[in-house]
DNA sequence: TCTGGCGAAAGATCAAACCATTCAAATTAT
DNA sequence: ATAATTTGAATGGTTTGATCTTTCGCCAGA
């Protein structure tokens, strides 16, 4: 037997259970308002500050954003991994989670990416990573001007390559662990030539490694970028 | 450029922020009651609507619990990952997440951590271990009315694997799994004689591959056991 | 056309009261 | 003396209604 403590009925909370399923059910949808406050307390029958704790609650978790003025009101919000990015932060501040942790966690997820993505590309996939492979290169010879989009391209194949293991929950958690490890350095890695070079590598060998679904090789691929790029960053460090 | 918007000075917000510090740098501590909503008035110079707005967004963080009645109030909470597993609940609730990926992730990341766990077990967790193995046993061959007990070892020894990978992210991560995929199946395994001599092998042979400090064996075997559970679960699906 | 001001909409805050729950001390019954 | 009951105080939960602040759209005047 494991139940939980049956709290109370708290009104509150009842009118949070609403809201929150008619949200994540898709009664409603992002950028979807929600009536004024004085309309809600109507429906609910409940009083304006309990109605508020509510609101506090949904807005706490990510699910309604609340702007203030004419035309104000509560707004759905696109889910996303915010939170789970805050719940990261505070663990971290609680001195739960250092940094190392974070880097460490990031490198062995990122191999485990990977390799799923190289067991599961298909052809059109390594087309897909082949093609931005080839952008990124002409981002890289054009020169210097054009190393910002080198680095987007960089980026966006990351991302390709997470989608391609097919499993959201890394997408979310590699995100939050990014999301922490950029409050410690800052937002904009700046690359001189030889690590645009070396970065450069890492990518056709990466989709090299896909692309032949050698999950091994990948897996040891993303293990020498993580690393690369960590040291970047420590030498950096603001 | 990369700021966040700047939202108005909320009250809450400010209050929420106060009392959070507080709690996470330690200067309250887990079990400690916060003065009476009435004295948080006084003391912020707030209404109490302001104020049970700002408490109850740091109930929602889990920071804090509220009791009701006489030597009830708000207690700081030791901080654990509930919060992280709501968050994957939500994911899962707007069908972003599906059970098969939690099934998948648990997988990969039990396998990570095994390897880990058998990389850097030192010759005091394997003792350990060993110790847990020797009486998971005896609770084995005494028969059916230990095999709770059994079954309770057989989640300490998880939890010291855990432990021994020495990284708590993958702690807070799998926890989070474990509890949503319990959303699903029932928490409570029925084992018959079989599985308890099937988990106990892969128990010992786990226990025997951290113990050579072999990465490599050890992760088999981790998935070897996950993927077996997981059969067992779904036979009994409810 | 641009600009400043006015007013309505909507959230933010405050204040005071009353309700409900809980615990413990005082009281009563056995 | 002990057990059951009552009562009172502490504390969170809810209501009500008023006032402040921010924001937006509209309209008159330059």
């Amino acid at each position: 037997m494991n139940f939980k403590k049956a709290k109370q009925n708290r009104i509150f909370q009842d009118i949070v259970d609403q809201i929150e399923e008619a949200i994540l059910s898709g009664r409603i949808k992002p950028d979807d308002r929600l009536p004024a406050e004085r309309d809600l307390c109507e429906q609910f029958k409940a009083s304006r500050g309990t109605l508020r704790e509510a609101l506090r609650i949904l807005e706490q978790k990510g699910l309604i954003e609340i702007r203030l003025g004419a035309g104000g009101g509560a707004f759905v919000r696109e889910s996303n991994c915010e939170l789970m990015a805050e719940t990261l932060a505070m663990l971290i501040r609680s001195k739960k989670v250092t940094l190392a942790h974070l880097l460490d966690c990031r490198e062995e997820i990122e191999v485990t990416v990977a390799a799923l993505a190289a067991k599961q590309a298909t052809a059109n996939d390594i087309a897909n990573l082949k093609k931005l492979v080839l952008t990124a290169q002409q981002h890289k010879n054009n020169g210097p001007d054009e190393w910002e989009q080198f680095a987007l391209v960089d980026n966006e194949i990351q991302q390709e390559i997470v989608n391609i293991a097919g499993n959201p929950i890394y997408d979310f958690i590699l995100q939050s662990i990014y999301d922490n490890i950029d409050r410690y350095y800052g937002r904009d890695m700046i690359m001189d030539e030889n690590e645009i070079n070396d970065t450069f590598q890492d990518l056709r060998m990466m989709v090299y490694a896909i692309g032949r679904n050698d999950e091994s090789l990948a897996g040891r691929q993303a293990r020498a970028r993580v690393l690369r790029v960590s040291e970047n960053m420590e030498q950096q460090k603001r």
